[in-house]
DNA sequence: GTCATAATGACATTAATAATGTCAACTATC
DNA sequence: GATAGTTGACATTATTAATGTCATTATGAC
């Protein structure tokens, strides 16, 4: 098989691949109280500290009105907190609560653990030059289908 | 950066991988008058040839009620047309019409030749190798998803 | 051939995820 | 202080997909 056709079959393979990590960290979230939306706002927080909910979006990618969403749900659960903004009086920071920093600590542990566990088979040049080409394809796919018509 | 954390990054690039192809492929769909669920339904039907519905629910792993929606579009749209069943009187062929076999050999040949473009940067080598990579993760995903608990 | 069971197309309902629209309160900038 | 932008809150819509149901019809065992 060709390089070309081989890439195809590469970027085909994200779907099946987003699914089957999708599926897996639900499944490492029952019985926590944690939806898969929630939880990548607690990582959010923990990866880069307290921030209010424009910033969560902007770093995620998404609607700030549904991060907002995501945000409340957290909120409720009583995973976060809402802590003053120095720099903005109506737009609390969102931080971590101790539950839920611990709760999100835990579970990427638990996720990290499973991916030392699937490296086995491969060495780390190979991961790592798969990382890398994943992350090229992804950069070009998205120039390609941001252009100007 | 240690293998367990190169594979976790590569398991979370599936999201933005998949949602850069979809963009991508549905910017090459514009003004063919096919969806991107239409266009996996008439890939399907390149590849394997005339099937039933709930065979190609099967082969895509959706469910085949969700199937026989996409196939109807692709029936209205005169992409495909229904063919007598030699083996299920009540379940027709769905097999392209000669546009939707034009239309769909376009489109993958334009998309390979962007994968060919895209593939500048690597060797053969290393896109084979992030393919394996990528596959054997994706069973593996599968497999601890599935378990019974 | 008859009958029980399964497959199929059709249609309806529900759900999850996310985008979009709107607005009043507030903030920052000029 | 006037003005334009930001923010939280809420509502609406869209997309994708799963799930439920049912009448019809095949299929397979007998």
């Amino acid at each position: 098989m060709n390089k070309a056709q081989t890439l195809y079959e590469l970027v085909w393979m994200s779907r099946p691949l987003m699914q089957a990590a999708e599926a897996c960290v639900e499944r490492g979230l029952t019985d926590t109280g944690l939806t898969v939306r929630m939880r990548a706002v607690l990582e959010m927080l923990l990866a880069h500290g307290a921030m209010p909910v424009p910033e969560i979006a902007a770093r995620l990618d998404i609607q700030r009105q549904y991060v907002q969403l995501m945000v409340n749900e957290t909120l409720a659960s009583g995973f976060t907190v809402q802590q003053p903004n120095p720099r903005h009086k109506r737009s609390p920071l969102v931080g971590l609560s101790d539950q839920g920093r611990e709760l999100i600590r835990d579970i990427t542990q638990k996720e990290m653990d499973l991916m030392a566990a699937m490296g086995a088979g491969f060495s780390d040049a190979e991961v790592a030059s798969a990382l890398r080409v994943v992350h090229a394809v992804t950069a070009k796919l998205k120039t390609l289908a941001g252009e100007a018509e």
